[in-house]
RNA sequence: GGCGAUGUAGCUCAGUUGGUCAGAGCAUGCGGCUCAUAUCCGCAGUGUCCGGGGUUCAAAUCCCUGCAUCGCCA
């Protein structure tokens, strides 16, 4: 296989835990991808989470985790959550893999020796509280709106990327490259913003202000702005410079991303990839956002609806295929469930699913499961009807996948499904089976409706991959194999006659409406909110850690230090352990109390004590409550 | 405040260069068929094409203006 097709999502944010825009988003993925498999082209499908940046940090600090191991724990969710979507994808960046830090560091490099980064000093309004900069139009009455306190100016030094050098090339390129961000709304949108002078591009944080990024490689008291790192995983998944990857598929590559990230892809990208040396993707596909309509949510999962637990009610396929059919790419669209159970219904259930199953039952009736052979010779009406109908059908459905117009391809599709339920309902299979003298009619009708099934089944593929196996399997193929190609879908008789097919099915059983109401009577609770768990270890990494019961025998406030305390602690030998539960506990009340200690932590200096161990707490909400056990033990005992 | 988009049947939306352009799907009503998941097929609608003004023989379609919603920018 050649002619190479890269696909990329963007890497997401590892601030919020996956949502139906992140599915959304990568089904789209998916089902360009696969488009690409049926074309014959060679995918290489890209995802991933971006991981650096003070959000990040901030969102760790909530959870009380460190950003590494929080930043683990989202970034699982998001890889655990696309074998449930059905997603197909080749690999999984995440910017805080070794590889894309070095590939990071060699193109800042590259970038910084050919004159387009430089140091400068600036000033601005800083709160402190909030750990960032913030311009006029954001503040409440010169106030930060978070903590309603004057910021202050502060002056800071930083790395600047000079964009504005290539705002006048970046105009030309998209102008001359009408499709290169579309649809056109967006293309119109980032055109209308290079009108203004493009600012040079602030692309560093001091490390006294943000740690958790990569380090410029040409002054180590910096970390890289977070744009600046993650836009990088698109060439360094591929291995850039050296790697086969990236020789193989850089830049026959479509990124595909929401609207709200479209400054970034549209202006800081292809400018970056420029300064770099290195050649621009060839589009950028913005889509919209998904309205969630919570008042056409039935109640019967709880009070507030995740979205994407409606795949589980009503199917995956249903589920993407609603996605992909409803929203048009480029607009916004409402998401409901009752949205959802009616395209289900009208399109999966009684247009689609209901032909396959008539199809099929009659295949049955009428020549006990084997495929007849058309007639070629008789009525054309009979032999052509549906030929040419698949044909268009197969052809409009191309034109809409390779432009980004999914609901168009699908609408295709329909429309052929339409033809082939009015083709039943002008040859009357039932009347023709009457008659001897009908036969060969019969077996031409028949045939040809079969040959249908399997061009439609072949169609849907990239939607409802496991739908269309299912058809294929019905229809007696070898659902294993690349039936999807569309080199066999847009050749009318590729069905053998006297093949044998196993008995109907139902594809998509109908939904009840009436049903569901009444169901939804009575408010559940409210889904618990899933916690992030950190990764999995082993027992054996487990048993590094040495765990013991202690029991506090002295504790005093340590001075001027407003949280922590220093305790005495008997574990079989007596340890000092500061801990910082000063807010939650006086020292008296924790005298005598039975604590768990992690014994073989390595001693650190806070406030200059040393501290030989850590006390086990859960805090909440700033509120801690250090762990105890249930009865008395001998100070030492471990725990296991 | 600047720029732009959108405003079409109960709902979701098509309507390329002004002249069968007043449409599709869903929902509604009626009729037909019985192979099929009470499914399918046919028929029927209803619309001040956001308001107002203008250009033209002719405007949903072009221009101006007002309103509403949304987006981007400041």
């Amino acid at each position: 296989m050649c002619n190479p097709f890269y696909i990329t999502t963007p890497i997401y944010y590892v601030n919020a835990r996956p949502h139906l825009g992140h599915a959304y988003t990568t089904i789209v993925a998916d089902v360009a991808g696969r488009f690409a498999r049926m074309m014959d082209r060679d995918v290489f499908f890209l995802t991933g989470t971006d991981e650096h940046g003070d959000k990040i940090v901030r969102a760790a600090k909530k959870e009380n985790l460190s950003p590494r191991i929080y930043a683990d724990g989202v970034s699982e969710l998001f890889r655990r959550l696309w074998p449930q979507l059905n997603i197909d994808n080749s690999a999984f960046i995440r910017t805080t893999d070794p590889a894309h830090i070095a590939v990071v560091k060699q193109i800042l490099q590259k970038i910084y020796d050919a004159g387009d980064i430089y140091y400068s000093e600036y000033e601005g309004l800083y709160c402190f509280g909030c750990e960032r900069f913030y311009v006029d139009r954001e503040l409440v009455d010169g106030k930060c709106p978070d903590h309603e306190t004057p910021p202050e100016i502060i002056k800071e030094s930083n790395y600047f990327f000079r964009m504005s050098r290539y705002q006048d090339w970046l105009i030309e390129y998209i102008e001359t490259h009408p499709d290169f961000i579309r649809p056109e709304r967006y293309r119109n949108e980032v055109l209308s913003f290079l009108k203004e002078p493009l600012e040079d591009l602030c692309i560093s944080r001091p490390k006294s202000r943000l740690e958790w990024g990569i380090s410029l490689p040409f002054d180590d008291n910096y970390v890289t702005y977070v744009w600046f790192d993650a836009l990088l995983n698109y060439v360094s998944a591929l291995g850039y410079p050296e790697g086969a990857l990236f020789k193989k598929f850089w830049p026959q590559v479509q990124h595909i991303v929401a609207k709200d990230i479209l400054k970034p892809h549209g202006i800081y990208w292809p400018i970056m990839l420029k300064a770099a040396g290195i050649p621009i993707y060839q589009h950028l596909n913005v889509h919209g956002y998904w309205n969630v309509d919570q008042s056409k949510m039935s109640k019967s999962l709880g009070n507030v609806i995740e979205p994407l637990d409606l795949k589980n009610v009503y199917g995956l396929d249903a589920f993407r295929y609603f996605l992909i059919r409803e929203m048009v790419f480029g607009l916004d669209s409402g998401f409901s469930e009752t949205a959802l159970v009616g395209r289900i219904n009208a399109d999966l259930a009684n247009d689609l699913g209901n032909l396959f199953s008539r199809v099929t039952a009659m295949a049955h009736k009428y020549f006990k499961g084997v495929v007849p052979a058309p007639d070629l010779h008789g009525d054309p009406l009979l032999t052509q009807g549906l030929r040419s109908d698949a044909a268009v059908a197969v052809r409009e459905f191309e034109t809409g996948m390779a432009g980004f117009m999914f609901h168009r391809a699908l609408v295709a599709v329909w429309e052929f499904i339409s033809q082939m339920n009015k083709y039943i309902d002008v040859t009357t299979p039932w009347v023709l089976a009457k008659s001897k003298s009908t036969a060969k009619q019969l077996e031409t009708v028949m045939y040809n409706l079969l040959e249908g099934l399997r061009i439609i089944s072949g169609l849907i593929y990239p939607i409802m991959p496991e739908t269309a196996a299912s058809m294929q399997r019905h229809l007696g193929q070898d659902s294993g194999k690349s039936f999807y190609r569309l080199s066999l879908l847009s050749q009318w008789g590729g069905l053998a006659a006297g093949t044998v097919i196993p008995k109907s099915v139902t594809l998509f059983p109908r939904i009840d409406v009436n049903k569901k109401d009444d169901e939804s009577g009575d408010a559940a609770p409210p889904p618990p909110v899933r916690p992030i768990f950190k990764p999995e270890i082993s027992l054996e990494e487990f048993k590094k850690v040495d765990l013991r019961v202690g029991r506090i025998v002295k504790a005093e406030a340590v001075p001027k230090a407003k949280k922590l305390l220093k305790l005495e602690v008997d574990l079989g030998e007596i340890r000092t352990i500061v801990a910082g539960i000063a807010g939650s506990y006086s020292p008296e009340s924790l005298v005598g109390k039975q604590v768990i200690v992690l014994a073989n932590l390595q001693p650190a200096k806070l406030m200059g004590i040393l501290s030989q161990g850590m006390l086990l707490a859960a805090v909440d909400d700033n509120r801690c409550t250090v762990a105890t056990l249930d009865g008395v033990v001998k100070p030492g005992t471990a725990l296991s």
